[in-house]
DNA sequence: CATCTGTATTGATAAAAATCGATTCAAGTG
DNA sequence: CACTTGAATCGATTTTTATCAATACAGATG
C-alpha cells in the first residue's frame, strides 16, 4: 500500500518567544501572583512591611520574589526613609494582554 | 519626634493562586511558546513530527515539552495510526484572558 | 510475526529557581 | 556617632526544570 503522510507540511512558527516567555515566567509562581494581584486591587505602592507580614516566607525570599518582578518589569520600587515601596509598572495589564494577544493570530500587531 | 508609620496597614490578598500560576508556568517557556502559537495560527491539529522537524530540540524533548502542556490542560492529542496530533484546547485564549482578568481586579467575574 | 517508524517513557545530568540564615546597606533616632 | 530598623544581597541547600541517550510502546508493513 502506499505509504501514508501524516499531514499537510504545516508551517511552524518562527517567531522568537524568549521575551514573553520572560513576562510568564515571572508569573510563573503563586506568592509573585499575591504580590502581583494586591498590588493591582490597592492600585497604589505597598509597603515591602506588608507583603512579609503576610507572605508565608521569611524576609529575603520576599525580597528576592520583588527583584525577580522588578526584573521583569513587572513592578518599580521607590525607597522613602526606612521604607521601600512597591507599585506595578505602567501599563501592566496592557502588556500582559498583549503578551496573550500575541499568541493568538493577531497577525502583526506591534 | 513620633514614630513614622510606614503606610495604612494594607490589605494583602488572600486567594489562592496556585493554579493560575500552573497555567503562567506552563507558558513560561519559548519552545513551549512557539508550539502553543503555531497551534493557534493552525487552529487545527499539528503532527508532532511537525514540531521534532521544527524546534531545535531532540524528540524526547519535545515530548517532554508536550507532556507539559498537555498536562497543563493546554493542548489535546489524538493518536492516528502511527502520528500523534495536537490542538489547542477549546476556550484556551479565554481561559487565558480570563486569568490576566482575574489578576487586576474585575471583581467576580467567573 | 519480524520489522520499521513515530511517539512516549525512563534514567541520568546539568542548569535554574526557591528558600533561608547570615550579613550588609540605608536611613532614622538618641 | 553608636544603635536600631527595614530591606537588599550573599552563600549554601534543596527542589524543580530542561535536556538528551537509551529504551519501550503502538501501529503499520511485508
Amino acid at each position: 500500500m502506499s505509504i501514508q503522510r501524516c499531514c499537510p507540511p504545516a508551517r511552524i512558527d518562527a517567531s522568537d518567544w524568549s521575551e514573553c516567555a520572560a513576562l510568564f515566567k515571572a508569573l510563573a509562581d503563586p506568592h509573585r501572583l499575591t504580590i502581583l494581584a494586591t498590588l493591582a486591587r490597592a492600585d497604589d505602592e505597598v509597603c515591602v512591611c506588608d507583603f512579609t507580614a503576610a507572605l508565608p516566607l521569611n524576609q529575603p525570599t520576599v525580597s528576592h520574589h520583588l527583584k525577580a518582578l522588578r526584573d521583569a518589569g513587572v513592578v518599580t520600587s521607590e525607597r522613602r526613609g526606612t521604607w521601600v515601596y512597591y507599585r506595578l509598572a505602567p501599563g501592566m495589564r496592557q502588556r500582559l494582554e498583549g503578551a496573550v494577544g500575541s499568541l493568538f493570530v493577531d497577525p502583526v500587531v506591534a
